[in-house]
DNA sequence: GTTGGTCGTCAACGTGGTTGTCCAATAACA
DNA sequence: TGTTATTGGACAACCACGTTGACGACCAAC
């Protein structure tokens, strides 16, 4: 395999993982989550988190982080609270939405790579993730795959 | 691996391909070149495009294609040429400077992959291979990504 | 109590998509 | 052949999502 055809492949598996996964929520009552909602979600927590450190966890400016809990928060899946310990801080929580829409994603999640790993055999499926693993040295999530692809 | 984790490494590992190569080819004289505008040189290809062609391939409007080649034409790397045939069609054809580009693409991608390769292994890069293969059952290459993130 | 750093937000901007509209040119057909 | 339908490209307005810069409110430290 050439390596821009590895490149292609690779994204083109991470995207049908993705399609598939919101393909599901949408038709379990979340359509209008998108990719970088899940990933915020994750990232903000059971402990709630700012938006300063969102926007570290998620690679991107405070601002840009701001305006992803702005979205969020428009769909009910986090709320922003004041800190009491703090007047500038506000701790934006995860609601009982959003804990539904990360619960769903990682059964969902769960059942899409059942899925590969008999279509591709276990061994296989086995060998690519150890592969994966050693490929990707996964430091920070960075999901700003907007702004990366016009970097 | 979880499902989760499973997409979240192939993204990571697609997309340090993708920032290596761009690393290299800015450091070989093309820092302005962004992942899309690969994508839109191969899509154009030897023969040249026009650019309602290139936006069915590329799987975006055919706005957003001729934006694309407006950047592309400003880099130097296409040109739009009109076609004999039909005076409503611009062929847009890639220049030296964008074969040049394809080229060195073509190159590091390769180089990229040995590396990849020497650090997992042989065998563990062809199992890998052989699972994208499975996976992603790739048609077209829709690489509208920036649009994707977004719907 | 002043002084400096941090948090959140507002504003302006860039990029790269989208749809809608329009004109020029070609193709199809009575 | 003349009329009508379709196609290719461009323009405009708009949206999504990132950026930087600035600013007010607040906390902390000297």
């Amino acid at each position: 395999m050439s390596g821009a055809e590895l490149a292609f492949r690779l994204f083109g598996a991470f995207r049908s993982l993705v399609d598939d996964l919101h393909d599901e929520l949408a038709r379990r009552g979340h359509p209008a989550v998108r990719p970088a909602h899940g990933f915020a979600l994750q990232a903000i927590g059971a402990r709630g988190a700012t938006a300063t450190e969102l926007g570290v966890r998620l690679g991107v400016s405070k601002q840009a982080a701001g305006k992803t809990v702005d979205g969020l928060a428009a769909l009910g899946y986090v709320e922003r609270t004041a800190d009491p310990t703090d007047a500038r801080r506000k701790i934006v929580v995860v609601t009982p939405a959003g804990r539904e829409v990360l619960r769903l994603s990682v059964e969902i999640f769960e059942r899409l790579r059942a899925e590969r790993e008999r279509d591709v055999g276990v061994t296989r499926m086995r060998e690519m993730e150890a592969a994966l693993r050693g490929l990707d040295s996964a430091g920070a999530p960075r999901v700003d795959a907007s702004a990366w692809l016009s970097s």
